[in-house]
DNA sequence: GCGACAG
DNA sequence: ATCTTGTCGC
């Protein structure tokens, strides 16, 4: 792939972003509105990525709008950089959105990061709109397993300080790493995580762009008849 | 140098 | 993340 940046720049480009990252602002129910859910997929071999947005009515958790895109992928993925491979594709998916979410819900970590500038805080101080980092792994830190029943929450620690929360959005299933991403505090960006799940692990936003984003990567393959990263047919 | 390592 | 088939449990 033609990469667009190296690792250097990018390392300094978060360097810049960091001191814009805001993690101590409360963010009340009463303050979103509109919640909205963004992931990506890729399709194997072709250096393409499909992403999708799902914006919902909060708190009923109705879905208003979605939309997908494809872009081409020009930055490798290297742990610590995934928003110079994603947040490209994601930005141009959002942009074709009408509603305007008063809050953003991001497949990857926010301040859970090595250098405190994981995708989701990268995001946010680029739209200016919090958002909340919701990973199904760990980058960094460590925390100690919660118990089993929904809601149940314990801090992720990372240099000597607590940076998200290990948090079980449904009984017996693994929990979900959240972080602030940019404009939410901890408390609350736990709290509205779990207001916007909807009886699965990931929260509905999140849980509808990953299936969306990878309807959109399906119909691809099939307009173009890829398969194994390869060309079938015409 | 070695191991870890979001998607 | 992607590809892939069956299997286990509510």
């Amino acid at each position: 792939m033609r990469v667009s940046i190296s690792v250097q720049e990018a390392k300094k480009i978060q360097r810049e972003m960091l001191d814009r990252v805001d993690v101590g602002r409360p963010l009340s129910d009463e303050d979103v509105r509109m919640v909205g859910g963004v992931d990506v997929s890729y399709l194997k071999g072709v250096e393409k990525m499909f992403a999708a947005v799902c914006v919902f009515k909060f708190p009923e958790m109705e879905l208003v709008e979605c939309k997908t895109g494809s872009s081409k992928v020009t930055f490798p993925y290297v742990p610590g950089y995934l928003a110079f491979r994603e947040a490209p594709a994601i930005l141009a998916v959002i942009n074709k959105i009408k509603s305007k979410p008063d809050l953003i819900l991001v497949d990857g970590h926010g301040v859970a990061h090595p250098r405190g500038i994981g995708i989701a805080s990268h995001l946010g101080v680029l739209l200016n709109i919090p958002t909340i980092g919701v990973a199904k792994s760990l980058l960094v830190g460590e925390y100690a397993e919660p118990s089993c029943e929904v809601g149940a929450s314990s801090p992720i620690v990372y240099d000597q300080k607590e940076v998200g929360a290990a948090l079980r959005t449904r009984k017996g299933v693994k929990v979900v790493f959240v972080s602030p991403g940019h404009g939410v505090d901890l408390d609350s960006a736990v709290r509205l995580t779990l207001a916007c799940c909807l009886g699965y692990r990931l929260p509905e936003p999140v849980r509808r762009a990953h299936r969306l984003a990878n309807e959109a990567r399906v119909s691809y393959q099939k307009k173009h008849a890829l398969r194994y990263g390869g060309t079938l047919g015409s």
